[in-house]
DNA sequence: CCAAGTACCTACTGGCGAGTAAGACTACTG
DNA sequence: CAGTAGTCTTACTCGCCAGTAGGTACTTGG
């Protein structure tokens, strides 16, 4: 006869510190929700799912609500990271830090599927205290960018023509970017490389030059 | 002594022949969805929103999954006839096609900004059959704007350096208009032309130009 | 070896919401 | 006026799921 608590299937693996079963929750709690939404995932699948009974989920991480937006902190920070230190491994030239910027982050949404599609689809369609906690988050991305597009501008000495517009430029550049990255998930043919080469053509030299075969060229180190 | 079924507030209009109710539930389910999403919408909101009770949601529109995609279907409807008008009251120029079909865009999400949100919002978060209802509509738009691109290219007769690639540029436009038309609602200051202005600037001129003082310029009429 | 604390569980409750049963009212048609 | 078709209602059922009560095992420090 076997211990009271175990189950047919695979043995649990038993008494892990808290900060280990912390990171099995909040894994299992990504893969979730990124694949069931915020309201259709239940807490006894992602219970289930990092192999823990559900009392402990509550115990750990608190509610259902508390949950998602630990997981959307978790992510978007892993994110930015990402996107900072790509920008921070460039020069001070502005196309290389663009360009930089956009590998990281079509590296990460490569890499990190669920994450991504957590961060993106869910919670932004969610209205509660996380549309909160993301929209920050992608805040902070789009000032990023806009404070790299009026470095750009300063650098060159522009006047009129992008100061001012530099807030909407970025929401743009961001929406781009994101939407890309889901056509991505549906061609995964193409490299994160070349997706993002793609877009910065788009961005850096406008459609009317891609036309006229003025492309925009990666500099020589990546 | 009042009729049986009248309520205490105000009085329920009475019998009125299937066509006006269906059009009254959708738009209170357009209403309702774009507030709440899809899984936090109640039905029996829904019913009371469109001033009935929700058996007849039922015998009308069927089940949630079907009032949902009745929903998805109007409204991307109306915003592809709409693109697709202004598209067509442009001349042969592909940059005033561009022109006119973003123009056509942010006025609609201008003007119904609750079928904006259902339509991008909700939809693209659920992974039910709707998100192909939405998705089929969306690959739709990508294809008007691919070809459209395409036209571009034909028109100057370009070869390897934006053909191929129409789709994933088609799909990083339509990105940027959505995510643009977000930063919109947030910002409501700004006319649909002006906005619609900025991203045509970005897209057809590029950044790099954008930054040395090279503006696109919308053509006399409008 | 005992106590205390921590990890962990099974088994429940309570409410919400999708969907329905069963019929009542109204209007038209002959 | 009788019958029929279409509109519309109240008042349920039933399953799912967030959250909890109440306890069991392991483990560590004395």
């Amino acid at each position: 006869m076997r211990s009271t608590h175990e189950r047919a299937g695979r043995v649990r693996s038993k008494r892990l510190p808290r900060e280990v079963r912390e990171r099995q929750i909040l894994d299992a709690a990504v893969e979730v929700f990124s694949q069931r939404g915020y309201h259709a995932a239940s807490m006894d699948e992602i219970s289930e799912v990092a192999d823990i009974s559900k009392p402990m989920v509550y115990a750990y991480l608190g509610s259902k609500e508390d949950l998602f937006a630990a997981c959307i902190r978790r992510e978007a920070t892993k994110l930015m990271e990402a996107i900072a230190d790509g920008v921070a491994e460039a020069g001070n030239s502005p196309d290389e830090q663009l360009w930089r910027g956009l590998r990281a982050f079509f590296g990460f949404v490569g890499e990190f599927r669920d994450s991504w599609r957590v961060l993106h689809r869910q919670a932004s369609a969610q209205g509660g205290p996380f549309a909160q906690e993301l929209g920050d988050m992608r805040k902070r991305a789009i000032s990023l960018v806009a404070a790299l597009l009026i470095n750009t501008a300063q650098d060159e000495g522009v006047g009129a023509a992008a100061t001012g517009q530099t807030d909407a430029l970025a929401a743009a550049l961001v929406g781009a970017s994101e939407s890309l990255a889901d056509w991505w998930l549906d061609h995964p043919e193409e490299s994160a490389g070349a997706v993002a080469a793609r877009l910065m053509n788009l961005v850096w030299m406008g459609f009317g030059n891609l036309v006229d075969g003025h492309t925009w060229q990666p500099p020589k180190g990546s």
